[in-house]
RNA sequence: GCCGGCGUAGCUCAGAGGUAGAGCGAGGGUCUCAUAAUCCCUAGGUCGGAGGUUCGAGUCCUCCCGCCGGCACCA
């Protein structure tokens, strides 16, 4: 028996599960059982990535050491998996001392083989990113989450990524299956190509909760170094290694693709065989996240409708890889159409009638087309979920036209010899083709496939004709009640608020006002300082784009200077138009050494407020002032 | 600015040179085996815009607009 080895991200624990973890971990899960119904014995590994700062910070917060942290919210996703009854074969912490001494291993290997270096690094980091930010100055942010940077310098170990530029690219070139779909490739192989890699460092003296680093005392391993090896430290010790297949998410997506290759490559050690990236899960086309308060939990969706409906809803609304968006309506229309209308009552229809025709005996086999079989599995084995439940679905349509088509209840009044095999006939041919219908599906549904299976009373081969005549049918019940969708939906929001009050009140929380992260406060200077800084009152006299740039204003400011106004180019494009700037009031750094931005020399920077996500906001006065008034 | 992707019926999307399609929703009708389910009919959408190639263009070419990614850019 073949062995498939695929892999979830390793979830980061500075949240509970959320519908996001539960979608990439539903489509290993989905791919897990199409392995198995191929004869394929799969080995799904999750787990979570525990270290950091983050970490280490957020458990503080709550008054409880790192582990104790960890141990509640690893136990969440476990919990979670659990409920949701998925298939994982094995959750690998990357807490556990078996992790930490094979990334001592990977660690070990690159280094005999000339990987490793120890070098210094300062710099402004994201604690939120786990990462230092190139080209940092005092009093960014962190572009993406708008948190405030550190300033820090380091001891660290460097890996040579480097040395792998050529190789990684050869590895995308040469194998465009390694990392799927290609629009990921052709992002990761144009980075590749325009970006000359920079050496990685691996390693933190800063940071206590990681993995130490052997013979390196105080140094601890860095984010990837570390969560990376997981895929490899979960399956130490069998022969399932290299992975066949690791899923995740597109943001992650670079890291996977590029430093993980290159670790494998320094060690010396297989390299998995695909990467397949899925899109971002939206809520109602926004994203989710936890300042909009849009975060769904699959838990609440499965207490009202089965967790089949989200599987099947997720997998046939949303082609695999792109984006997709997810909403309760949309949810419970699926449900309801596809689900209920549609496979439910096929079955309902089929069995009933079963049962009063030919008292829940089926007939003899006929023959019939049955070609949607090789159509759907060729779509699932691509990764195409959406077209092999379409593919499914359709059949379903064709069955319930079939029906009508031959109305089995006049046949069933209709005592002749022709009208009695013709309605066998159709007999047959609804329940082998649900029989069938229901294989095909099992992957995506498993729990109610095995609930519908229990009631036609058989499994069998992906054939045609397997079950036999006379073969007794099981007991009859609904397996998609209809729903209505107005009850439902407040349901699974009032159950969505509970979970969410209970996950807050495990990991701590008490209700807070949104969290005001201010950044640190800079170190004292004395007035000799601060009087070096002049600030001046200046008036924007023009403003337009910059061309070539999207976030750069190319402005006039007058601050009353004989010299005549002053060119400023500022980051603030995004955030304003250029009409709506002039005449407006600014504050400026009136003493700052020039600089040339995409050509312009700009004499001067412009005051404002650093808000969340990096987007500015103009300081301006309540009273008038003059143009060139000092600022003290 | 560069590199990708996308823009087709109310919604989700398919179609890639030869008389505009599916599913869902909505409206009307029908059967009665079934979960007020099924089945049938109905949508008349300038296929983002403008040019061009062609006997003929959602379908090829050029330009433009809008949205989404990646890169650059934020003193």
């Amino acid at each position: 028996m073949s062995k498939y080895y695929l892999t979830t991200p390793i979830y980061y624990v500075n949240a509970a599960p959320h519908i996001g973890h539960t979608y990439t971990t539903l489509v290993a899960d989905t791919i897990k059982r199409l392995k198995a119904m191929q004869g394929i014995e799969a080995y799904l590994v999750t787990g979570t990535d525990e270290h950091g700062q983050k970490i280490e910070r957020a458990a503080a917060k709550i008054g409880k050491s790192p582990q104790e942290y960890t141990d509640l919210i690893s136990a969440e996703f476990e919990q979670t998996w659990k409920q949701l009854g998925l298939s994982i074969d094995k959750s690998q912490r990357t807490t556990s001392p078996q992790h930490a001494a094979a990334v001592a291993k990977l660690f070990a290997a690159c280094d005999a083989a000339g990987y490793i270096y120890k070098g210094s690094y300062t710099g402004y980091y994201s604690v939120t990113s786990e990462a230092f930010v190139a080209d940092a100055k005092e009093g960014d942010v962190d572009p993406d989450s708008g948190q405030p940077l550190e300033l820090v310098t380091e001891e660290n170990l460097f890996f040579k990524l480097s040395a792998f530029q050529d190789k990684i690219i050869e590895l995308h070139e040469t194998n465009p299956q390694f990392l799927q779909p290609d629009s990921r490739r052709n992002e990761v192989l144009a980075f590749l190509k325009n970006e000359k890699l920079q050496d990685l460092s691996i390693s933190r003296t800063t940071v206590k909760w990681g993995i130490p680093v052997p013979e390196h005392p105080g140094h601890v391993f860095y984010v990837w170094f570390d969560a990376l090896m997981t895929y490899w430290s979960a399956v130490e010790g069998t022969d399932l290694w290299p992975a066949d297949l690791h899923l995740m998410s597109k943001e992650i997506v670079r890291f996977h693709a590029i430093y993980w290759p290159a670790f494998l490559m320094a060690a010396g050690w297989p390299l998995p065989k695909r990467i397949y990236s899925h899109g971002w899960l939206l809520f109602e086309d926004n994203k989710m996240s936890k300042s909009r308060g849009n975060i769904v939990r699959a838990t609440p969706i499965q207490k009202v409708m089965g967790f089949d409906a989200l599987r099947y809803f997720l997998l046939r609304e949303i082609p695999f890889g792109s984006d997709g968006s997810f909403s309760f309506d949309a949810l419970v229309a699926r449900y309801n159409s596809d689900l209920a209308n549609g496979l439910g009552n096929l079955l309902s229809r089929t069995l009933s009638m079963i049962l009063q025709y030919r008292e829940g005996k089926v007939p003899a086999p006929v023959e019939a087309d049955a070609s949607a079989i090789p159509v759907a599995l060729a779509h699932y084995e691509n990764f195409e979920f959406h077209k092999a439940l379409e593919t499914i679905w359709r059949w379903i349509g064709d069955l319930d036209k079939y029906i009508v088509e031959n109305a089995p209840w006049k046949l069933a009044k209709d005592s002749s010899p022709e009208a009695q095999a013709r309605l066998d006939a159709v007999l047959y041919r609804c329940f082998e083709s649900l029989r069938l219908i229901t294989a095909l599906a099992a992957p995506v549904i498993p729990e109610s496939a095995a609930k519908i299976a229990l009631q036609l009373n058989i499994q069998g081969p992906l054939t045609w004709g397997h079950t036999p005549q006379g073969h007794a049918i099981g007991e009859i019940s609904p397996i998609y009640p209809r729903l209505d969708a107005k009850v439902a939906i407040e349901q699974m929001k009032t159950l969505e608020d509970e979970e969410l009050a209970r996950q807050n009140t495990l990991l701590g929380k008490v209700e807070e006002a949104p969290v005001v992260n201010i950044p640190p406060i800079a170190e004292t200077i004395s007035i000799d300082d601060f009087v070096k800084v002049d600030l001046r009152v200046g008036i924007v006299l023009s403003a337009e784009n910059v061309k070539g740039a999207d976030k750069l204003l190319h402005l006039k400011i007058d601050i009353g200077e004989p010299t005549g106004p002053r060119t400023i180019v500022a980051g603030i494009a995004k955030a304003y138009s250029p009409e709506s700037l002039i005449n407006r009031k600014v504050v400026i750094v009136a003493n700052l050494a020039p600089r040339k931005l995409k050509g312009i020399e700009s004499q001067g920077m412009i005051v404002a407020a650093s808000l969340e996500g990096g987007s500015p906001a103009l300081a301006a006065f309540l009273e008038e002032v003059p143009i060139g008034a000092r600022l003290k």
